[in-house]
DNA sequence: TATTATAATCGTAAATTGGCGATTAACGAT
DNA sequence: ATCGTTAATCGCCAATTTACGATTATAATA
């Protein structure tokens, strides 16, 4: 996670890098897709439904984490996970916004430039 | 890029998220931003547009290449690089059919399955 | 043919990532 | 108070990524 003050690229590219960042990774697009589908969303039902160990789908929980996609809540000695909907909803907006500025009908000018928060 | 026909995930999860790899770097998303903008793709017009030794530029290029999301065609002592308008349509299908899956209205069953190419 | 311009590649260094076992912390339940 | 369960963290290592200068290859052009 680069200094956002510092780097020479702008905001939205930074913030969209860094969303995709954390999807560029097999278990971690898995771990969503778990989430979405099981109710009960503790961390050891992730850990079976994955070819890794307890530690390191930890450290993949902690990055969707930082992006904040997911949230994650103390509860007792487990971690309830669930998705972040707004989040989510911002990162699809996102996404959606790059390949409408880059693949589609020249609508030039601002490319996929969504306002902040 | 690991090889597919080796990982536990599924492949349409291995796919995703390698395009998302592909573009968790603030170069090379901006780099998509440059080429849908400029006419002439020639790399040494996105160099000076980036903040990045043109060997640097050139890995980001390699790399998106790799992926499908950009084409280069050497022309003369130059390369012209353009966008794949296909492979983006395709990768925006899948981020769209992930964040559908995942993010909205239960449509349980296959999360995000797209037919493969 | 020699020169120039362009861009890929090489070599390298620093930083980050991904993986795991082991440990620790936090809590519920004996 | 002790035990067991859960999950975060630590420590470590290998592999990858990112960045750059230097070099090389290619092909126009003088």
């Amino acid at each position: 996670m680069p200094d956002l003050s510092e780097v020479p690229f702008a905001e939205h590219v930074v913030e969209l890098a860094d969303l995709a960042k954390a999807l560029g990774h097999p278990a971690r697009v898995r771990i969503l897709e778990v989430l979405a589908q099981t109710p009960g969303c503790i961390c050891g039902d992730i850990v079976v439904q994955m070819p890794l160990a307890q530690a390191t789908v930890s450290q993949h929980l902690k990055e969707l984490k930082r992006v904040g996609l997911i949230d994650g809540e103390i509860s007792g000695p487990r971690t309830c996970y669930c998705l972040n909907l707004e989040k989510l909803a911002r990162a699809r907006e996102m996404f959606t916004s790059l390949f409408a500025g880059i693949g589609c009908c020249g609508s030039e000018g601002e490319l996929h430039g969504i306002d902040p928060q």
